[in-house]
DNA sequence: AAGCGTGTTGCATTCGAAGTCAATACTTCA
DNA sequence: TGAAGTATTGACTTCGAATGCAACACGCTT
């Protein structure tokens, strides 16, 4: 009846008496209150999905548990959609919208139209470091133009001319500010020569990368820049280990996220770390500041990264 | 109305032509629909909750990763509640329940009445790498027993005899089956005066594991067995560089698991790698066979892991 | 003791889809 | 052409909780 209902609400007016007598016999017969049905009248499900598409990555767990945490805090569930490939997105869109949920977090690329499709359902999205191009919407970066210039402009000051690049795949929107800004900067500080060649943020595509590098130059690069740490961890690898470059002496070698490995003693990777804890609090706040107003406007955060200096590569 | 609802039945009457008109409607109006409404006719949420403690810890994630292919193929979705301390699992409980969750994966511990409590409701669990002493419970392990009796004996035949032990915390089962496992095959072969210091499962745990190790013994292990692939290269990594006590030649290492990084060419970890994918493809077929008939008795299944004879340990 | 106000409680309706059953529409064959 | 049979469709009820509104109880004042 309804006013158990009550009894179960904080705000609500129920008798001390009630709520009290309510309980107990809660606890007896194991009843709960129903959320699904709950959701069904209040038109909230207290469900906010979750789209992350490799979560073997390393980066994106961190995301992930950091993103469980601050939901909790705004009494919301996370509904995991671990989209398996970008052709699969349509379907798991479709889920997304059948369970009414609250909000959506996308770590995955959407395009225009299936971030329409969300949207037209007044269903708010925000971005995780990734962004649409041709038109604004909600998101929460890392800067990587800052973090891409600290990280060049270290290496150029302690002495290194000759660059490689080791970039993300072309359909990582960060990935190629990651890029773009490495070679902006170099180009600003009269390099213009840079190799740059292609992996897909694995291990063995910074392996290939180095590799690749070292082969089609006259002579090897002098310092990498990887578009991850998980690449830059399989070039300090191979260069290392197949190719009789030590690192630092003889190579330098630095990533971008600051992922846990990052720091083990075998690597201790120079790299810009992003603020994940921050980050996930910002998309969540985000997030539910549009569920609770539908009419904010979109918006960008972007925070900074922090430059982590490690033996990885020479800095001096 | 009721006509709409049987068009996107499958199995339901309704002319093709209707089907067709009921679509393009649905299309144009973007209607969807409304899972919430229907679990709660039905009585089938289409959701199970999926209990993970600690996603920085790389194994989980690759099994989150596969949780979510299988639950996909079963047409369930994923309710993920990362626990951030035991002390929550209650609260954490409570909204599994209020969710009318179809089932439950459990890879964090629950006490038998927190158990109970589920599955008084008729909600379904299966423990991942876990289970009950007391009394039976569905689960999906990895054998520990034999993987650890393989790994020591293989390292029994390769020579070594002075033996290390890195354990897991008392409070996790399957770490204190390796642990027993271990010391067991090494008394069956005659070894009675192992070292035995424990762990948290993280990468500093191994460096300090190997650490007190090497100080409150005469003379340093020649092979120490760790209970993670993560404490393992902890261990690895403090040995080359803080201990000088290079690996293999002074000191082999091994671990449990197969993670990704166990794989990298600093490392290349001997170690017991676990089926990931059978034991999630296990779990889910264990969780909804009990969904669809709930009177199926508790269920062990135990898969074999498989030893990776990586060089982190001398093995002739 | 009557009247008023505040605080509680119960009744009835609502959310969106599923399923039962009765009412149609359509097909087939004599 | 009509009857019998099948296929399709619509009205109504159900799931469990939330909420507006009416009914009621209680404490307080006069």
């Amino acid at each position: 009846q309804s006013a158990v209902s009550r009894c179960f609400q904080p705000g609500a007016s129920a008798s001390e008496k009630l709520r009290v007598r309510v309980r107990r016999a809660a606890a007896e017969l194991g009843y709960t209150p129903n959320a699904i049905a709950r959701s069904l009248i209040t038109r909230r499900s207290n469900l906010i999905a979750v789209l992350i598409s490799n979560l073997t990555n390393l980066y994106y767990p961190e995301v992930l548990s950091e993103l469980s945490a601050h939901a909790t805090i705004h009494d919301e569930r996370i509904l995991l959609f671990a989209v398996p490939q970008e052709s699969d997105i349509d379907n798991t869109l479709d889920q997304v919208l059948r369970y009414q949920v609250d909000g959506v977090v996308s770590a995955v690329r959407l395009s225009a139209a299936q971030l329409g499709a969300i949207e037209s359902r007044h269903i708010p999205v925000v971005f995780f470091n990734r962004y649409l191009r041709d038109r604004p919407v909600n998101s929460v970066c890392c800067d990587q133009v800052d973090g891409a210039r600290a990280l060049v402009t270290r290496l150029f000051n302690a002495g290194h001319r000759r660059f490689g690049v080791i970039a993300g795949p072309k359909d990582s929107v960060v990935g190629e500010e990651r890029l773009r800004a490495t070679v902006e900067t170099l180009h600003e500080l009269g390099i213009r020569d840079t190799r740059i060649v292609r992996g897909s943020y694995d291990y063995e595509s910074g392996a290939r990368g180095i590799h690749e590098l070292v082969k089609t130059s006259r002579r090897p690069p002098q310092v990498v820049v990887c578009g991850n740490d998980v690449m830059a961890i399989g070039c300090m690898d191979a260069a290392r280990f197949e190719l009789n470059l030590p690192v630092p002496e003889k190579l330098s070698v630095v990533g971008f996220d600051g992922v846990g490995p990052s720091t083990w003693a075998s690597y201790q990777l120079t790299t810009i770390r992003q603020p994940i804890h921050r980050m996930a609090e910002a998309a969540l706040t985000l997030l539910m500041d549009r569920v609770a107003n539908p009419k904010l406007p979109a918006e960008k955060r972007v925070l900074a990264g922090q430059i982590v200096e490690g033996t990885s590569a020479r800095l001096a």
